[in-house]
DNA sequence: CTACTATTCAATAAACTTATTGAATAGTTG
DNA sequence: CAACTATTCAATAAGTTTATTGAATAGTAG
């Protein structure tokens, strides 16, 4: 019996140990930034690289640790390693992890307050709602993703426009529509640039809520290709 | 442009370094464990200790870390500091976190398969059909974990039986109700136990998916006290 | 005010993590 | 088959994390 309730104890903390490796490849920003990447599409290594600002050697490193806690998945192709998301379920982790951070660890809330909130204070529209809207047409949904993750799959009837496309597409508008744009994730610059741009326009526009992830993963319908 | 650029991307870098600063908190089995104690009720530092088999030093410096990352709360009654977690949304991430960890990790799935699936390989039954079977007198739900914890908060109507005192409940039970036992999470231990002991005495038993905790955060109802 | 209790802090050693650098490996091309 | 490309591996130095141990701090009781 006692023998029995010690295995029992090695038991659940064998089971947390392990939890624990998922929380491991988490605590670094580096690998965070990694996932939210692929989060939006399949990436090959020296993009992977070229994109973050690290060494191939580093990123080769991190994505290693990643596939080892089970969160991508990597394929070849010739001479090119791609790695995903092993799963769905990551990207609410990570949403998860990123809801928490913002509630409850202060330096987020200033960071965010400091880059973000000024620049558009305005609450995001609900992905539901824009939903509704871009059904019936009452909407310019603005993506602007590069164009290789546009690609990869995108929200119904958005259009890519890179920041430095705005000045150019603006006059395509139909400035009786909003605008909504949206990026990678909720705390993506360049979804509030575009905002800040439109609004300096006299356009109404606003941010939609998250990223292209989280509307792909609420299940919501997804266009491909260009 | 080029500084605006710079500042840009080390605004998004210093974001994910705080993200990252929950996912750290959370890369220790010990601090996971302390996390799915404080998810039952309020403790206080000895009590975690003596619970968790870590000193006391050692817990007070792994709660110092959950909660210079967010995750906790504290406050002081006399000698005593007591701790909380600092919202129902750590519930979720620490379900989120082992949701991935059990689909991805081959090391969970085998240990999930060697200490639990062999006891109870049934799915548990979901709380939406546990409420509705509750609201119609349909089931025994026994609870076992120990008694603070379900003082603390329980499923309504369910009965505190620790597994040392369930040969002597059963003769309490009315064999012609289904019984479902319930303890901290979906891997304790506890539950599986019970639900096998009632079995081998003839009476039909299940688990309830998950633990209290995730039961009171699906915001279903709650009974509080002895 | 002293003695006690509960908790936290600080120093330490050992283990682990991170980025770097160069070597090694695997696949392709001519 | 040699040369090249893309990626991973291994060794290393520096920094961080973990548990331990004893000191320090805060609150209480007599």
């Amino acid at each position: 019996m006692s023998s029995n309730v010690s295995n029992k104890c090695a038991f659940k903390h064998d089971l947390f140990v392990q939890f624990a490796r998922v929380g491991k490849a988490l605590s670094n920003g580096n690998r965070l930034e990694l996932l939210e990447f692929l989060a939006q599409s399949e990436r090959g290594v020296d993009e992977l690289a070229r994109i973050s600002g690290l060494t191939v050697a580093n990123t080769s490193q991190h994505l290693q640790q990643l596939r080892q806690a089970g969160l991508v998945l990597s394929r070849k192709e010739g001479l090119k390693v791609y790695y995903r998301l092993s799963g769905d379920d990551i990207i609410t982790l990570l949403g998860t992890l990123r809801g928490v951070a913002e509630r409850h660890v202060a330096d987020v809330e200033r960071l965010v307050n400091t880059y973000l909130t000024v620049k558009d204070s305005l609450e995001p529209i609900p992905r539901d709602e824009l939903l509704e809207r871009v059904k019936h047409d009452l909407v310019t949904v603005l993506d602007v993703r590069p164009p290789e993750e546009f690609a990869a799959g995108h929200v119904p009837g958005a259009v890519n426009v890179p920041l430095d496309e705005l000045e150019q597409y603006l006059q395509k508008l139909d400035p009786e529509l909003e605008a909504v744009a949206y990026c990678r994730g909720p705390h993506c610059v360049l979804a509030f640039d575009a905002v800040a741009r439109l609004r300096e326009k006299g356009l109404k526009a606003r941010r939609m809520q998250d990223g292209f992830p989280e509307w792909k993963q609420a299940g919501l319908p997804v266009e491909s290709g260009e």
